[in-house]
DNA sequence: AATCAAGGCCAC
DNA sequence: GTGGCCTTGATT
């Protein structure tokens, strides 16, 4: 067993490309959980720029360097400018090439400014400190979700699968049906106290160097209040020298709303590090070449960043939680698979690629799911790339999908009735003015939508089949998801 | 006494 | 200016 998982890991079957994990922890290779190990948290990359957490600074996990960074910056009033377009990616390899992107990504993964102190005063402890608790709390009770969901797959003295689908449908026949798993994991979820690698409104001290926050306007968006610039009208605005580091609308013309949608879009490099080193850990206590437990594992750890992302967006953090959660149920795999497609657009080789940027080649992918519905994917993949369905439709198509009006039972109906309007609105005017070339383009984006929906039904019940089979984890979001729709 | 997130130091 | 390591001191 063992010596197969090294095997596997050490290159294996070719059919998962694992690159090699940079700063990644080193791959378990027992079925020990030794919880007084390492410290968990520190297994997580730096938000900002990926390198390896060294503790809590400035309001959440960070690298040693960005929290000197942000401490020099906090406390020499830095200014900064950026040559580029204000975009620039930071990494741990490019993060000294431009502080004002760097600085401005701090803030925007929630470093905190108030905990720089003014006077300088060393040691002690500050406003902060339950907070911490709190988080590494809800971090623990995660990473021990994860690490029951493997132990439950790999438990020694039932390593037969056969077997495991014996007694499944033993226990099937003899109640009406499986316990339906408490909605426990995605309650919790939603209700967890302040995340802290997410933007979030922040309370800033009165001299505060930077400027205020962006503005996090209530649910009132009209697409037609937002003037659209003609290109020739003003030059994009200089680094201004009263407030430089404050962040300024974009001199482009994509809609106000869909700029404010963005703008809770979680960082890709942030969202792959951390999918890619939870699957790690979870992939370790898989059986060898078992590609669709990994699959699920992927699904389960993405379910877990759309839950996040969905708690801090615009319009849905406002909802009640018992409608936030009649949402998620009825889009989780709607939004999982579109996430999918979109990722297939600007990917042109071989086989299909994976959230951690992992590969999966046809011959595996065909063993993933029925072959008509693999074919459908595809061709909703080319249909997109024919309506050069960029990422500002990726991201209204995908509220548009999680703010489904059409639930029964919801307590807000009205609301989320008129939020779906506002979006399609925003997404109207960006398709007429952006891709004025692609004829019809907003009608033939939303028609893939039904579509959607359809295979990710489909794939529902083939994973609720592989579900009674014994072959998906189970104590997972994955799992809780599904059955909450059979209730 | 131990913890750990602040600020400080200094080779690079 | 950067970032790894050191010192500090309230909290536990």
């Amino acid at each position: 067993m063992e010596a197969d998982a090294i095997a596997y890991v050490s290159g294996g079957p070719a059919s998962l490309i694992m690159p090699p994990l940079g700063q990644a922890p080193a791959l378990r290779m027992d079925f020990n959980f030794d919880q007084s190990d390492v410290k968990p948290e520190l297994e997580e990359p730096c938000p900002v720029c990926g390198d390896k957490v060294s503790g809590y600074h400035y309001g959440l996990l960070t690298c040693e360097s960005c929290k000197g960074f942000f401490k020099r910056t906090v406390q020499n009033k830095k200014v900064y400018t950026c040559i580029e377009n204000r975009n620039c990616a930071i990494d741990k390899t490019q993060r000294k090439r431009c502080p004002y992107c760097r600085f401005q990504k701090c803030l925007k993964v929630g470093m905190k400014l108030e905990a720089v102190r003014p006077d300088r005063m060393r040691g002690g402890r500050n406003k902060f400190g339950p907070m911490y608790k709190r988080d590494r709390a809800l971090k623990q009770q995660q990473r021990n979700r994860i690490i029951a969901s493997a132990r439950a797959m790999s438990t020694p003295g039932n390593p037969d699968i056969s077997m495991a689908i014996k007694n499944i449908h033993a226990a099937a026949s003899r109640s009406s049906g499986l316990p339906p798993p408490p909605t426990m994991v995605i309650r919790d979820h939603l209700n967890k106290g302040p995340i802290m690698n997410i933007p979030q409104p922040m309370s800033l001290p009165q001299n505060d160097p930077y400027g205020p926050p962006p503005q996090i306007q209530p649910l009132n968006y009209t697409t037609s209040t937002a003037p659209i610039q003609p290109p020739t009208s003003s030059p994009p605005p200089p680094a201004s020298s009263t407030s430089p580091l404050s962040v300024k609308t974009e001199p482009d013309h994509t809609p106000k709303l869909i700029q404010e949608l963005i703008r809770s879009e979680p960082d890709q490099a942030q969202l792959q590090a951390k999918v890619a080193s939870y699957f790690q850990s979870a992939m370790g206590m898989t059986a060898p070449g078992d590609f669709f437990s990994m699959v699920c594992k992927l699904a389960d750890q993405t379910l877990f960043a759309f839950v996040d992302w969905a708690r801090n967006s615009l319009f849905f953090k406002e909802l009640k939680v018992e409608d936030q959660m009649k949402l998620l149920q009825n889009s989780w795999s709607e939004l999982l698979l579109f996430d999918h497609l979109y990722r297939q657009i600007h990917h042109h080789g071989e086989g299909v690629l994976m959230i951690t940027g992992h590969t999966l080649d046809q011959a595996t992918l065909s063993h993933m799911g029925p072959a008509d519905v693999i074919d459908q994917m595809g061709n909703i993949v080319m249909r997109m790339r024919e309506l050069k369905l960029d990422h500002k439709d990726y991201v209204c198509l995908k509220f548009m999908i999680l703010l489904n009006p059409g639930i029964v039972a919801l307590h807000d109906k009205h609301i989320i009735d008129g939020c779906q309007d506002q979006i399609s609105a925003a997404l109207l005017e960006h398709t007429m003015t952006a891709y004025t070339n692609v004829s019809d383009k907003f009608r033939l984006m939303l028609r893939l939508l039904p579509e959607i929906r359809q295979i990710s039904q489909r794939a529902e019940e083939y994973l609720y089949y592989k579900h009674l089979n014994g072959e998906v984890p189970y104590n997972s979001l994955l799992m809780e998801m599904l059955h909450s729709k059979r209730k």
